[in-house]
RNA sequence: GGAGAGAUGUCAGAGUGGUCGAAUGAGCACGCCUGGAAAGUGUGUAUACCCCUAAAGGGUAUCGAGGGUUCGAAUCCCUCUCUCUCCGCCA
């Protein structure tokens, strides 16, 4: 979420900048500054009721002491009434800071100053293109017929196991997976990135720190009996090995990487977007995890957005770069750039990867922050990638590669699947 | 799952009702000492919020978390979480 302080000091420049997400938040701010004025009345209200308890609790113990015990008595006499009027306060301040907190759970993250205006997808702006189409002699099929004629994903499996939208993958479907995570890995950490195997399971804190509740609760499974969620993206468990801690400055940029599962409930979703491998429920997923000194956050997000692309590249798919506009942009998000690999049977464009500076509005949340040379606590910015999510990858990967007889797996895979073809 | 012990600052570790944000030691930072270093020595070393502000200064909260008793809680009581030991179960 937002700092207080930051709203308070650039009013304008927050409001302006959220009008990019196509949506007036003139009101919400205005109810944050003056829920915040409302506070620190209180507090101070509270504080100097607290002082005079304080000091006439001092006193009696003085006199106690002294063997005054009758002067004492008549001090306690006065301490019921500055009682009571804490509770008061402190009611009061729980109260303010409840709204204050909820109203700034609605205000999402300032846009930054490359983000256009945009009510939707159509509004993003496409800064990078890469590779060329695959021409057929033949009718390309969509790879939920691939990967069903070659026996690589069975879905129908899958949905006696689970559900639908958790597929099987075996054999060589399964080993196509297996090679692209140890594909992927093997160039988060050759770019510097450390690897990080971590649970996949969380609890409401990382939920909050990296700011899937309280909003986005719906979206995860939640494992009631322990109050655990199944993480929806590796971002969640890494972001929050961060949170309460405060680095020091050299310490940064912290770079992270690790290969999880993610599960999405996906409420709401249905129609034809959803077939095969274009929307699951489980689906697997490398991600990059940068925490960066503020004044480098956004170098550190072209070097993310570069990772990315020398993947796709070597995977040899066509892709494009969009710079998203605000209205398309996430809650959380400053600054997003969205890959999307051309899907050759399918005949449109797949999202594989969303790369985003968060600035501080997770660090705010996380209590992430570095010490400077100046001793000053300041917030990190937090950013985060895919690099990359499978199933699409895989989706395209075998529609563009597919020939009369089968799939020719791009040369870099070779190795690490342990085969170069399929069929 | 059962029984017991415990959770204090960067770390180790004292503190069992008052002057405790917290002894002592280590670490770390800066200074002195030194040709340089070690040793020695001096000073400093949490976070958040608020008041005041040029700076300084002051107030409040925080000793796993939350609640309670009390004029006053790190210290007493309750609940929860976590850690360790033993037993049970087990990949």
């Amino acid at each position: 979420m937002l700092q207080v302080n930051f709203i308070r000091e650039n009013r304008e420049k927050v409001l302006t900048g959220l009008a990019k997400r196509n949506k007036d938040f003139t009101a919400q701010i205005d109810r944050i500054i003056s829920a915040d004025d409302q506070r620190k009345r209180v507090q101070k209200d509270l504080d100097d009721v607290l002082a005079e308890s304080n000091a006439l609790a001092r006193e009696i113990g003085q006199l106690f002491k002294s063997g005054k015990a009758a002067e004492a008595e008549t001090l306690k006499a006065r301490t019921s009434d500055l009682k009571e009027k804490a509770k008061e306060f402190e009611a009061q301040l729980s109260a303010v800071e409840k709204e204050l907190r909820e109203q700034l759970y609605t205000v999402p993250n300032v846009p930054s100053e490359p983000v256009v205006f945009g009510k939707g997808a159509e509004d993003n702006v496409e800064v990078f293109h890469w590779g060329n189409r695959p021409s057929f002699s033949f009718e390309p099929l969509p790879h939920w017929e691939l990967t069903d004629r070659y026996r690589l994903i069975d879905f129908e499996l899958g949905v006696k196991i689970t559900g639908a939208g958790f597929p099987v993958y075996s054999d060589k479907g399964a080993r196509l997976q297996r090679g692209l995570i140890n594909f992927f890995l093997d160039e988060a950490r050759n770019a510097g990135y450390t690897e990080y195997m971590v649970p996949h399971m969380v609890n409401e804190d990382s939920g909050y720190g990296t700011g899937q509740l309280p909003d986005k609760e719906g979206q995860m499974y939640h494992a009631q009996i322990d109050n655990f969620y199944l993480i929806p993206t590796a971002e969640v468990p890494l972001t929050n090995l961060y949170r309460d801690v405060i680095l020091k400055e050299d310490q940064l940029p912290i770079k992270m990487t690790g290969y999880t599962p993610c599960f999405r409930r996906e409420a709401g979703s249905y129609g034809k977007d959803v077939r095969g491998l274009n929307r699951l429920h489980q689906f697997d997923k490398v991600e990059i995890v940068q925490l960066a000194h503020p004044s480098q956050s956004y170098e550190i997000l072209e070097t993310m957005v570069e990772h990315v692309k020398t993947l796709l590249q070597k995977l040899n798919l066509e892709f494009r770069i969009l710079r998203l506009c605000g209205g398309d942009m996430g809650f959380t998000s400053a600054l997003t750039f969205d890959f999307e690999v051309y899907s050759a049977a399918q005949q449109k464009w797949l999202e594989v990867s969303s790369t985003s500076n968060f600035e501080t509005y997770q660090a705010n949340r996380l209590k992430c922050r570095f010490k400077g040379q100046d001793g000053k606590t300041q917030l990190v910015h937090t950013l985060n990638g895919s690099a990359l999510a499978l199933p699409r990858i895989v989706a395209a990967l075998l529609e563009n590669n597919q020939d009369e007889k089968g799939i020719q797996l791009p040369e870099v895979l070779h190795r690490y699947c342990g085969f170069d073809r399929i069929g």
